[in-house]
DNA sequence: AGCACGCCGACT
DNA sequence: GTCGGCGTGCTC
């Protein structure tokens, strides 16, 4: 028998198969969806079983070496998702299958046992123990031992010395039972469920199970959306089938997983990449053997291997986090629509602010919209009030104005928590020099650094590049430095100066770098340990705070101006969420929102909550300029150390594309990248735009296949960018 | 990816 | 004379 096997290396050039002759002793054993070591060449590498035939044409075979997947194997359905996730993303197959696999389980890294088991002592027979009892009287731990088993008390290994057990061991008195031991283990605690509102009875009915159709929910913050999933998964369990449950990001999966617990116990798998490799590996287990009904996870967990799926849902469906940025560039939701259809099982996407191609193809009725539009109980949306910075100036207000004042010094006073949101860490933005006009760059990204006060230095967001703080400048040596923008450092420092009473809380990537800060933080907000958390986007999602009457929006124009097409849907969504923090139970909440525009369109739907409008607005420029919904986006980086490598093949590349592309497609560029320089590396970038994928399916395989083997330039090709 | 093979330049 | 630079080609 034979065996053909994908190599390790996920590079172009080897993406294909080998063909290896089984020997006698696997012959039983191998199965395709392995992992095996293999000779290649001259060295010895692991290798990936994709097919196991009885004929060949392949001559001078060698023999495969051992299986190396313990107890993991990928089934036939996993198997065909890897060939689909290599089309959509144009990765190696081998790229593919390794993504699907724990990273514990990857093939590159083989550990031998990740189990762990709990040892217990058991009897062999009673009436053996009773004898040895009645002979040794003066083994008086031993005759405990086996009295507390003949009164079926539950004795762990290590509760009695080697010198107690192994003679009983010895003379077959009692046995080890091996139990294994999950690392992640959840606590069962059933609180009763909450009645649903009609509304969302009526969401959970429009859901048919067992038929392959994608849904929409659009609900507004606060409407009770991830009680409709719930309901929904608990339907599909009773039917005796499994369900995945997606939200965007690690930090959220610990809340939702809580909640899941609760209601469904111990048939609830946890599953993202910040797991040890240990935990993940038990965690896969427990889906592979089907042990666990549900699975809450992110990105990566739409890959796992449950069995008879009945229901896939994608929490903040419009999430960027759901588009893998690096190789394989994949899409959360492309994968968990070729599941669903495999499975013949509903796809249901939520969100209070989808994505414009979610929600126009709901219009087009290709999904099926559900909408709730009400708070749950008595709760309302919060009132919104836009603040001109411009105004605010002129009265000295640099960061705070009167009115956002105001409203935090009556929140402070009736007890109320106050949320600040502000999108850029750090302390300043940009440190200059008054004298002649140098400014902090980081060498190798060509970003402006960042000061940060707590470390005394200035850090570069892109790549971590970091100098220390200089007192004069480097270029003129005089003494006049100075510093623009605003980050959260500065704002905290602000905050704590103006309200000297009030309990201030930073919440950024800088104050969440240690594992569990993230929870202790959420737990201080929720003992209503602190007045005012102050933070960036991490604030904005998923949390929710009853006692969180204000929230305060230091500078929406941060994300406004972003140069990407998707800036305005991006800001709508940021802000939506982030209001939707205030006034989540029965004290009403009220939103302050700072900006420089304050006519912006964008804002002002925000201000309305007005999501049709914006959509309107929105889609009528995405018509106009040819971007997606109505035209799919496909983003080819040009990238070298050497700029003029890279110049010159971007032209190449285009010359390529335009002997290649019939007028069906658009190509733009090229041109620098957005991150034109990061870690020394320089980037350029040409667009394509296009109503149909095969225009340039081939055009795009042969680029691929031709910089395969360049060593110096290499090409980044994107199928449907979540930023460009 | 990694490694051998091979063909040119400067050194104990 | 030889050591070593890295360009090219191959791996069941």
């Amino acid at each position: 028998m034979y065996a053909d096997v994908l190599v390790e290396y996920g590079v172009k050039s080897l993406d294909r198969s080998f063909t290896y002759l089984i020997p006698e002793h696997l012959n039983s054993k191998l199965k395709k969806g392995m992992k095996v070591v293999v000779p290649f060449g001259n060295q010895v590498i692991n290798g990936f079983v994709i097919n196991i035939k009885d004929k060949t044409e392949t001559e001078n075979l060698k023999e495969i070496i051992s299986i190396t997947s313990g107890e993991f194997v990928l089934n036939d359905e996993l198997l065909e998702l890897g060939k689909y996730l290599k089309e959509v993303s144009m990765c190696s197959l081998i790229t593919a299958y390794n993504t699907m696999f724990p990273s514990s389980m990857k093939v590159k890294n083989i550990k031998s046992n990740y189990n762990l088991y709990d040892i217990y002592l058991e009897l062999v027979n009673k009436e053996a123990a009773l004898k040895y009892i009645e002979t040794s009287k003066r083994a008086i731990k031993r005759n405990e031992l086996l009295t507390r088993l003949l009164n079926k008390e539950i004795i762990m290994q290590k509760e009695y010395s080697s010198a107690v057990v192994k003679p009983l061991l010895e003379e077959k008195l009692i046995y080890l039972r091996k139990e294994t031991k999950y690392r992640i283990n959840q606590n069962v605690s059933n609180i009763s469920k909450p009645k649903l509102s009609l509304d969302q009875e009526k969401a959970v009915s429009a859901v048919k199970l067992n038929q392959a159709s994608t849904y929409l929910i659009h609900g507004i913050t606060g409407s009770g959306k991830t009680e409709v999933y719930m309901s929904l998964i608990e339907k599909v369990i009773a039917s005796g089938k499994t369900a995945i449950m997606l939200v965007p990001e690690i930090s959220l999966t610990t809340q939702i997983v809580n909640r899941f617990y609760s209601r469904f116990g111990s048939s609830v798998a946890i599953f993202h990449s910040a797991l040890s490799a240990g935990e993940r590996h038990d965690e896969y287990k427990k889906i592979f053997l089907g042990e666990v009904k549900i699975v809450v996870g992110t990105r990566s967990a739409v890959f796992v291997p449950l069995q008879n799926i009945g229901i896939i849902v994608i929490d903040e469906e419009h999430s960027t986090n759901y588009k893998q940025e690096n190789n394989p560039r994949y899409h959360a939701l492309d994968i968990a629509k070729k599941r669903s259809l495999s499975h013949n099982a509903p796809l249901v996407l939520g969100s209070a602010t989808p994505s414009l191609e979610s929600y126009a193809r709901s219009q087009k009725e290709v999904y099926k919209l559900i909408t709730l539009d009400k708070r749950i109980g008595d709760a309302t949306l919060p009132k919104i009030t836009i603040i001109d910075m411009a105004s605010e100036y002129k009265k000295r207000n640099m960061i705070i104005s009167d009115a956002l004042d105001k409203a935090i010094k009556e929140k402070l006073k009736k007890k109320e928590q106050i949320m600040l949101f502000l999108n850029r860490r750090g302390f300043t933005r940009i440190v200059t020099c008054k004298n002649c006009g140098y400014t902090f760059k980081c060498p190798h990204c060509e970003i402006t650094l960042t000061y940060h006060k707590t470390s005394d230095n200035l850090k570069c967001h892109y790549c971590g590049y970091t100098v220390l703080n200089e007192e004069k400048c480097p270029t003129c040596k005089e003494h006049s430095l100075t510093s623009y923008g605003l980050g959260t450092e500065k704002l905290e420092a602000e905050i704590k100066e103006k309200y000297l009473d009030a309990r201030v809380i930073r919440m950024d990537a800088d104050t969440t770098t240690k594992k569990g800060s993230h929870e202790k933080i959420i737990t201080m907000i929720e003992n209503e340990e602190v007045d005012i958390v102050l933070g960036t986007q991490m604030i904005s999602k998923g949390l929710d705070f009853p006692k969180v009457t204000l929230v305060g929006v230091i500078n929406a124009d941060d994300s406004l101006n972003i140069p990407d097409f998707r800036s305005g849907e991006y800001t709508f969504s940021l802000l939506s969420q982030v209001s939707g923090r205030a006034g989540r139970s029965t004290i009403p909440g009220e939103v302050i929102i700072q900006t420089f525009n304050p006519d912006d369109k964008t804002l002002n739907f925000v201000k309305q909550n007005d999501y049709l409008n914006l959509y309107n607005y929105e889609m009528n420029i995405r018509r106009l300029l040819k971007y997606p919904p109505y035209f799919y986006l496909t983003s080819i980086k040009i990238t070298s150390k050497d700029y003029k490598e890279a110049s010159t093949d971007a032209t190449n590349v285009l010359n390529y594309l335009k002997r290649n592309l019939d007028n069906n497609v658009i190509i733009l560029g090229p041109t620098t990248a957005a991150m034109f320089k990061i870690n020394n590396i320089y980037r350029f970038q040409i667009i394509l735009k296009y109503k149909d994928f095969n225009y340039l399916k081939d055009a795009l395989k042969n680029l691929d296949e031709v910089y395969s083997t360049n060593k110096k330039v290499s090409l980044e090709i994107d199928i449907n960018p979540a930023r460009i």
